[in-house]
DNA sequence: TACCAGGAGAGCG
DNA sequence: CGCTCTCATGGT
């Protein structure tokens, strides 16, 4: 199937810590959205996908792509300011995805800490242990649902330690047990406005503002919504409030005034500058060379 | 080797 | 409140 698409890049879309089960295999982007095993590529401004089901309504996957957006009407929302230009001009066809909710709430449960990679390395571990085998094309690799809060419920905590997530089982379990006892109703969160919704989420163990800002940003497609990790933290106190001690709170305040009704689509920007922008590093801080400390420490302080 | 990673929660003054 | 400490694991 193919879609005409206008300025999606989805390798940068795809790897820019909203999801974490894709990966690049022959040029392609191969994952799974809900019970579809799907491949990805673009070619000349056309977005090629290949299923392992022929399907005849595909909004599974535009819906996640979010292909009826337009991106230009976003852009136009952002402030124009030098770190806003430099940011979208860094990477032109950056998207938000709308992700499914329970998928997203657990990983980024257990994103805490960790850097990108090593989540992923845990959901794939997660979603081989529990997840349910997928239909796949011949000659491709195995590969498995994200499992259901009923079944990761099952499970103990031993066993999800067993996936590497260390302090962060307990907390997935017991949200999942939550969940799976209907405490709280993830599909009727999107109804509420997104204050109500993001302290439905703060509820659960292991959801703090962080977490349910990602949530309600990537998976119930609140654009207001702006998480504020360490990076964004540091790009916004580098790029607008340098020498100055600003605290976690006045940053959201700022946000949510400064950066228009799509805040959230910004911080995916920003987020994926600070990130791509030095070195390529994974790593916010620690230079890699002896030459660069000077120059790091004295744009730092 | 020592330090650190898309945080949350508990304990403290 | 606001700050500090701890939590588990793997990478650099």
């Amino acid at each position: 199937m193919t879609f005409p698409v206008c300025r999606y890049d989805l390798a940068a879309t795809l790897t820019s810590g909203q999801a974490f089960r894709w990966r690049l295999s022959d040029g392609a982007w191969v994952g799974v959205i809900g019970a579809h095993w799907v491949r990805l590529r673009i070619e000349n401004s056309d977005l090629i996908a290949e299923s392992a089901v022929p399907s005849a309504d595909w909004s599974w996957l535009t819906d996640y792509l979010q292909l009826d957006l337009d991106l230009d009407e976003v852009l136009q929302t952002f402030p124009t300011d030098e770190p806003m230009q430099k940011a979208t001009s860094a990477c032109l066809g950056l998207r938000l995805l709308l992700q499914d909710p329970w998928e997203c709430l657990a990983s980024f449960i257990l994103s805490s800490t960790k850097q990108i990679v090593q989540i992923r390395q845990i959901i794939a571990l997660l979603c081989e242990r529990y997840g349910e085998p997928l239909l796949v094309p011949p000659g491709q690799a195995p590969l498995c649902s994200f499992p259901s809060p009923a079944r990761l419920a099952s499970a103990t905590e031993t066993d999800l330690r067993g996936c590497k997530m260390g302090f962060r089982a307990p907390y997935l379990l017991a949200t999942a047990q939550q969940l799976a006892e209907g405490r709280l109703d993830l599909p009727r969160i999107s109804r509420l406005p997104v204050a109500e919704a993001r302290a439905e989420l703060i509820q659960l163990p292991g959801v703090g503002r962080k977490i349910a800002d990602c949530v309600l940003l990537f998976a119930y497609g609140f654009h207001s919504s702006f998480p504020v990790d360490v990076w964004v933290m540091k790009a916004l106190r580098q790029l607008y409030f340098p020498h100055r001690r600003v605290k976690l709170a006045r940053l959201h305040r700022f946000a949510a005034t400064h950066f228009g009704p799509h805040a959230g689509y910004a911080q995916q920007y920003l987020f994926h500058y600070m990130r791509t922008q030095n070195e390529g590093g994974t790593r916010p801080s620690s230079p890699r060379r002896g030459s660069a400390r000077k120059l790091r420490l004295r744009a730092e302080d």
